[in-house]
DNA sequence: CTGAAAGCGCTTACAG
DNA sequence: CTGAAAGCGCTTACAG
């Protein structure tokens, strides 16, 4: 924290102390008809509180300026009905005190934007910020504002849910909580799950389901001569993912028995560390199927650190459909999810459910949306 | 929009109709003693109103509980000196109706948290989830929403960010406004440009600057024997870009004349464009420097298309420093920003403004970051 | 053109 | 354990 460039810059430390700077007062300073002079100083601040710490209010501002309060309405929002001289004065005063208005009295009589949360993993891992971006669009297109929550930054997931839960008018993503506390959280808030790990999700969700196109992969693999198919999967090791399943089975049904090799996460690296080990234990592998494109794209590096070339010795296949599959060299072979179909159909229901037009909070809406095979260059 | 697989899934088309769906009805349901019967019916939903479409107060749920607002406010918040037996007939008779406490009314009394507008460009560009996530990591650790504002969707951006003001304390990011317009669009509102195009921004600011790690870059190449530098810069043809200038000039200082070379975007089909201009106007280029990561990779693969190896025949440097350059083949070569250290100076400066410790909404308060040479396969 | 009144939905003291 | 009163900051009618 060195070079500011304006000489005021404060010194030292962040200027919060980890607490909540509360957007406005939080009460106890109880209308005073205007005394601007009662200022907490909390925050030892010796020289020009140029910004106020007391928060100023349409009264303040009306004080300042010898008019009513509706004056200051009509003048901060430029509606007529007023002089231009008295309009003047008070935006003048309203700058000279730094009036903000408040957004929660305004909404409170205006009925704000419906506000969205968006519950993801990490936008550091490319497949958050592709989804992010097609909720963004829905919700936008539809006048919602999206907050978003990134649990990685937060070392109390269950606070940040509870938190987000007061902020929103409903929830999308990756919640991952067990059922009954997903309900006493979001306690009759619309919710909709994407691609929820339990087959019967307890409110609304996006449904993913890879089968359909990993029959396809499965077909492509088969008739291009692979033996030896392998699944890097990110599961624990007795539980193989609904992901590995649905290549097993396709795989089986071709007469082939596809290895599953199980890594912990579904990072570049997983696919490094899992590729590694399937050199080892399964030198002979000629086809790979991976969790994800990521884990793929590890795979990838990982064949070709070893001297194999894909898709010559070594076909690999990712899921998601990232765009950066379609970056990397050799392209990425995929199970593409359509993201934009998956972004709309989370919105649409919550929605839905917030206007009524659907069942509503408690209700079980599910939305299906399928993987589509993309055949690129690694398989 | 098929497969929906609950069976009292909507009929035919999205349930909003591109009107922005009230958080809370808006007004002129004026108290009235909990009559809910009078049911706004706009929508002509013919069965079991399950969702309400009148919004359901507080005052609501007392009335079916028989109960007084306070005590629903006891039950809702889980507070003590309250009977178990009425708790839980408030929360029942809550449930029953759909109610869900308005966050503007709570956010009036309590003061909600804070909430940061964060603009950016295009979440489908790597650039900006690395940003987004570096901000959001600083947010959240001061205890501050964020709302996520990407003006690709939206037709009106100056619409997009008059929202946005109304909804936050504070705005950080890409605004590209006419001084100006930004604060006419954002009166009184703590303001954080990030990498803003002028030099003297109206308010606070991220300033970025290329030039020291320019100059180790253009070292580099020079060093390792380059003689025909190109820039592929995206500009105005008449008007390099910073960082195209912040080149050229240290390649005169070793005594190299640098190249620009214009593209009007800096996606990596502008930069397999830009490349292959330059194969036909200049084929001895050896060394190329581009406006960003993105386009480098445009020109790897434009190189690698016309025969070029990289980093032999051609060198080839990126700025901003993606994580998918790490991943790409060969690894990118790149000026890399410290996203971390951008993200979080921009929300020390917002929080800073917002709190009153720094200058305020109308200073211009700034911290610079430097990009860091990074050397991989590249160049 | 301007202001007094009423109300948005909630919570916080304060009485009982 | 429960409720009547007051207030958070704003806007919308309604008078003048």
């Amino acid at each position: 924290l060195t070079n500011w460039s304006d000489p005021l810059a404060w010194a030292g430390q962040s200027p919060y102390d980890g607490a909540v700077p509360a957007a406005e007062q939080p009460r106890n300073a109880r209308r005073q008809a205007a005394t601007p002079s009662r200022v907490a100083l909390s925050q030892a601040k010796p020289d020009k509180p140029r910004s106020p710490a007391r928060h100023i209010t349409i009264n303040d501002v009306g004080a300042a300026a010898g008019v009513s309060r509706q004056t200051v309405t009509r003048a901060m929002n430029a509606m007529d009905g007023i002089s231009a001289t008295t309009r003047e004065r008070v935006l003048s005063a309203a700058q000279e005190l730094g009036y903000r208005p408040s957004r929660f009295g305004r909404g409170l009589v205006k009925g704000g934007h419906a506000t969205l949360g968006l519950v993801i993993e990490d936008l550091a891992n490319p497949y958050y910020p592709e989804l992010a971006s097609a909720v963004l669009g829905s919700a936008t297109a539809a006048g919602w504002n999206v907050i978003l929550a990134d649990d990685r930054h937060t070392p109390d997931r269950h606070q940040l849910l509870s938190d987000l839960a007061l902020q929103v008018d409903g929830v999308v993503g990756y919640l991952k909580l067990p059922p009954a506390k997903q309900r006493s959280i979001f306690r009759g808030l619309p919710v909709v799950e994407i691609d929820p790990p339990d087959p019967q999700p307890p409110q609304g969700a996006v449904m993913l389901d890879p089968a359909p196109a990993m029959v396809d992969a499965a077909r492509h693999l088969f008739e291009r001569g692979v033996q030896r198919p392998v699944m890097i999967d990110r599961s624990a090791p007795g539980r193989p993912s609904r992901r590995a399943c649905a290549f097993i089975n396709a795989m089986a049904a071709l007469g082939l028995r596809a290895v599953p090799i199980h890594v912990p996460g579904d990072s570049i690296d997983d696919g490094l560390a899992g590729t590694r080990h399937m050199l080892r234990d399964i030198p002979d592998a000629d086809g790979v199927m991976t969790f994800n494109d990521l884990v793929a794209l590890g795979a990838i590096r990982a064949l070709r650190d070893a001297g194999r070339v894909v898709p010559d010795d070594v076909r690999v296949i990712g899921i998601d459909g990232l765009r950066i599959g379609a970056v990397v060299t050799p392209t990425l072979t995929t199970l593409a999810l359509d993201m934009h179909d998956v972004g709309r159909a989370a919105v649409d229901l919550v929605v839905g459910m917030a206007t009524g037009s659907l069942p509503g909070a408690g209700a079980r809406v599910q939305y299906h949306s399928q993987h589509q095979f993309l055949v690129r260059e690694s398989a």
